[in-house]
DNA sequence: GATGAATGAGAGTTCATTCAT
DNA sequence: GATGAATGAACTCTCATTCAT
């Protein structure tokens, strides 16, 4: 009893090096998400994942009953559940369409991009293929939603007038694709080659929707 | 004309425990490219690959020293150096940029992105950080030739007036991405997700373009 | 009580699985010696010597890194580094020298030639050519001390007038010869072939001594 | 018969470089000897043999059905089955007995201790416990001819009065184990340490042969 | 609960041996 | 006969997983 109480204090008084029960799984989860990003599944090892969460092997198991529940685990927790929260803000948005596209993507920077949650996206990419109902899982409570979410920002746009008559399922990948490089780039080739050009996820979101609003708006016509 | 009946029969089914050392390597790069891309260099066993190839798993030893050095062969084998006749095609090509660029997409596809060579990409982005050195290689012969063309692809279009003062160097990433875009999506989810959305990559390249183009463009000022 | 005959019954028949840290490194180097006296180190399996060792392969590599390292482990071991102590014995011995040379020889049965120890000189026989640096850690070790002690020997006994004036460096071997002989009967024919003859070593060891000192010593002149 | 004389032929003009099929399995235990002395038999590897006899690696399978028989082969034809030979020496040799132990150690070191044939020695000691049944071979076919050789000359010493009546049976090994010392220096640690003292086989042979005399000869009672 | 010693299936690699050429 | 490409059994070593402590 007496432990417990400490460890709830442990809690209200943020963790002093102390090993906190209720942390573990995501420590572990945490540790897990960044070698399996780093090293891809195969080539992680279990120990691994442990030491990095400072605990021993023997504790990973007690969590997770195999790396590929942990694995699991790994994708389960670090997908957003967030497009019900976008989707209202979809709704209340009061400007104009280029305001939202310009909104929509700095604030994924800075809640997903820029976050060790992207590094989802490219564990998927690269083992969707060994974990086909992972993928389909990653699909259904990623990709269709987010999809979604910006073919009705599309739409919008395009029924208010204030973007061309664009073919709109394509041009969901223009708004998709370059943030999919920036991780891509964040978390394989950048991670490990010293860039020689300047990179600055800032300037580069900015560039690319700047870009794709000028492809998408219809030009202003000015007296 | 039996004698060549017999070797085109032959062909069909290639000879069990035949000695084809010159076709060899060949066969194992091209089954180990599969292999790579589909399950990551780390989950592929290297009997699968030398079965895929139709020999046994010893025959894989005697051509390539070790797994790691197939891995490294199989990235080698599929870069292409085609970069020299790409400017030369640059250099001499006549039409407006807009054209340019258009072409330059479309033979993209054709050439690399609708081949087992579009593979390597997907494999790289995968491995990168498990493979520095190979990384760096494909940084050198690859992306940084192939920005380069890029960035004198649009640095001709703002010179003659056809594209806006775009920042060029971020610039570049929007043509680039969508190649990417396309490539992850044929080698990892859409290969393993039943799309529920139609993708057919010779339209996805088009739009991608035009949405570019439109946004790169000055507007013609017409009468 | 019944406890007690428990933990005997235990110390009989040792814990299949039992968790023995400290005594697993030398069980497995004794096991290591034996096999690869009795085989070489090519011919022996790991597992063969995890085996015997009464644990499974994955455990001997958990204590070694490699074969190769279990053998210059197992080399380090049992090379006694005993000539200080020996050196001093020498400083501190009394009797004539060739009561000496007789205590020497028989010390050494004793405590080395009788013992697994011995094995190792066969093993470095067998194995010095492929690895040099072990055979030169044991000559340095073993070889170098070895035959200065004889030669301190050898050089009281010709100072103090007991012996001729052989040539020392060549009697070194006299006195080593046998006992290389005795160590190579013991552990390679004479391990596998049925002897003809009889062969008690501590009656061969007094008989090379005899006929060494009789080489060796001056006539005794009586008046 | 023709090929015997073509071998004879062969012999006279000494091989021009060409192949001599006759010569093939000569090189070829030749070739294994040297590896098998060198590495062992287990690290011995048949391709190399067949490379340093000059020949392929299916051809080594074409003179011997297995790298055991090789081995057998390489034992077998190394064994001089010149007892008989050296038998008849000592039937008619006419000197002291001492200078027959002279003689006979000195033409041992020429034709066996000199020869690749000594290889055979440290061979033998090495594998024996691999080869049980090539162990017995050498044991009847050289061990026991030759302690019988040095028996026989120990008695005529000791029946002529020239030897002290010292216990024969182990005084032989007195003879022999200087000789498998020098054998077991040449081919093991003297093969791949830098020796820090001289070695002279030539002188090494006569020192050990002196000792071992002064050993056995009754004193010469002059005047 | 936590640990880490122990396990053993499985992967990479070697090499004696075969056999089509 | 000679060759060397091909084979596959066997070996070293790894690592996910178990379980006694």
């Amino acid at each position: 009893m007496s432990s417990k109480a400490l460890a709830e204090r442990a809690e209200d008084a943020p963790p002093r090096r102390g090993r906190r029960k209720e942390a573990r799984p995501g420590e572990l989860l945490d540790a897990a998400l960044d070698l399996f990003v780093e090293k891809g599944f195969a080539a992680t090892r279990s120990e691994e994942v442990a030491a990095r969460a400072g605990v021993s092997k023997g504790t990973l198991f007690l969590y997770f009953p195999s790396k590929e529940e942990l694995f699991k685990a790994v994708v389960r927790e670090n997908i957003s559940g967030r497009f019900a929260e976008w989707n209202e803000e979809f709704e209340s948005f009061e400007g104009s369409t280029a305001e939202m596209v310009r909104y929509c993507l700095n604030v994924w920077w800075e809640r997903i991009g820029a976050t060790r949650a992207s590094g989802i996206t490219k564990l998927i990419i690269s083992e969707a293929r060994n974990f086909p109902d992972i993928a389909a899982f990653y699909h259904q409570e990623v990709i269709q939603p987010g999809m979604q979410l910006v073919r009705r920002i599309l739409l919008r746009g395009v029924d208010r007038g204030e973007f061309r008559a664009v073919d709109i399922e394509y041009t969901i990948f223009s708004v998709i694709a370059p943030m999919i490089f920036l991780i891509m780039n964040k978390h394989a080739l950048g991670a490990c080659i010293p860039q020689d050009y300047p990179m600055d996820p800032q300037r580069y979101v900015n560039a690319q929707v700047e870009i794709l609003l000028h492809g998408l708006c219809v030009p202003e016509k000015k007296a």
